[in-house]
DNA sequence: AGGAATCCCGATTGGTTTACTTGGGATTCA
DNA sequence: TGAATCCCAAGTAAACCAATCGGGATTCCT
């Protein structure tokens, strides 16, 4: 259950270009010294967002990456699928499985426990997008999981 | 946000073994059998479990592992905690991480985000007990992830 | 007493993934 | 033209994963 470097790098990139979202290009040197991650990591991850189609660039001088959606159409799951593969917990619940691969897939019991798992973090994920996080934590505190709908989980910020 | 196979054959072993509380002392190879996994890996995971002081031993002929303590009593997050060695997603949520290593911790956005993720699962995985897995899906389908309140979620299992 | 069943322990292994680094090439702006 | 920038492919050291191997210790049963 850990997230790679590449998540977190990742979506700090995603969350600086967000701030500057509207700004024109933002080279990428410049987000590798806010953020203090070496350029040329920073450089692979940021191909995997551009071909999943979530920042464009532009080269040559003057060029940089950009969203390509503004940060409000951008969810922090869509950014952590891109570069975590996926976040499937156990391959039996990826939507690819062939089902002759386990013969008691329908009535596992463990399986469920693992798709509730999918489920909840899909859902957290899935709830908080680029322009959440430009509005700061304050804002974000009060911001359900989307699915729980009980106001004092909301006001406690527990959910 | 991958699990390992230590989690699945683990909790596996478990539900197994809290389908056989009070019956006295299940041999591994029996488990390894049903569950289909390797004996002598099973016999790692299970050291793990029983350091952990989740299951009890007794050696020799007719020895076997037992729960230590009533399958209610145990979480499905307790058997994750211990196999996958935590499930914190990043290392900045950990108790134990030295504030001094992250300069921007109290208010950083991101950090936050993966805080979220860490509480929707935590809350998850401590609400499944070995219990629960016993009564079978059914049971489980209508069991709420223990923080949402709503009853409309419950009522559609998705929550 | 002896042997089978079982838990216990440590080392090794082959493969994969992670988190980079290195070394360049292509494009664009001034 | 040349500096800034994106783009791409390869290499690498370390860690981790999922086992496997080979034995040792303890206990029950006859």
């Amino acid at each position: 259950m850990k997230l790679s470097t590449r998540s977190r790098y990742g979506l700090r990139a995603m969350y600086d270009l967000a701030l500057r979202y509207g700004e024109g290009p933002v080279p990428l040197n410049s987000i590798a010294d806010r953020q203090m991650v070496s350029l040329h990591y920073l450089e692979q991850l940021v191909a995997k967002l551009r071909r999943a189609g979530l920042v464009s660039s532009s080269r040559g001088a003057q060029g940089g990456y950009e969203l390509s959606k503004p940060p409000e159409d951008i969810t922090v799951g869509d950014v952590v699928r891109v570069l975590e593969g996926s976040f499937d917990p156990v391959q039996c619940l990826s939507v690819d499985f062939d089902h002759e691969d386990c013969e008691q897939l329908d009535d596992c019991v463990v399986r469920f426990v693992w798709k509730k798992l999918q489920d909840c973090t899909n859902r957290v994920l899935n709830s908080i997008s680029l322009r959440d996080l430009c509005d700061g934590t304050t804002n974000l505190k009060g911001k359900a999981c989307g699915a729980c709908a009980s106001d004092s989980q909301q006001a406690m910020g527990t959910c």
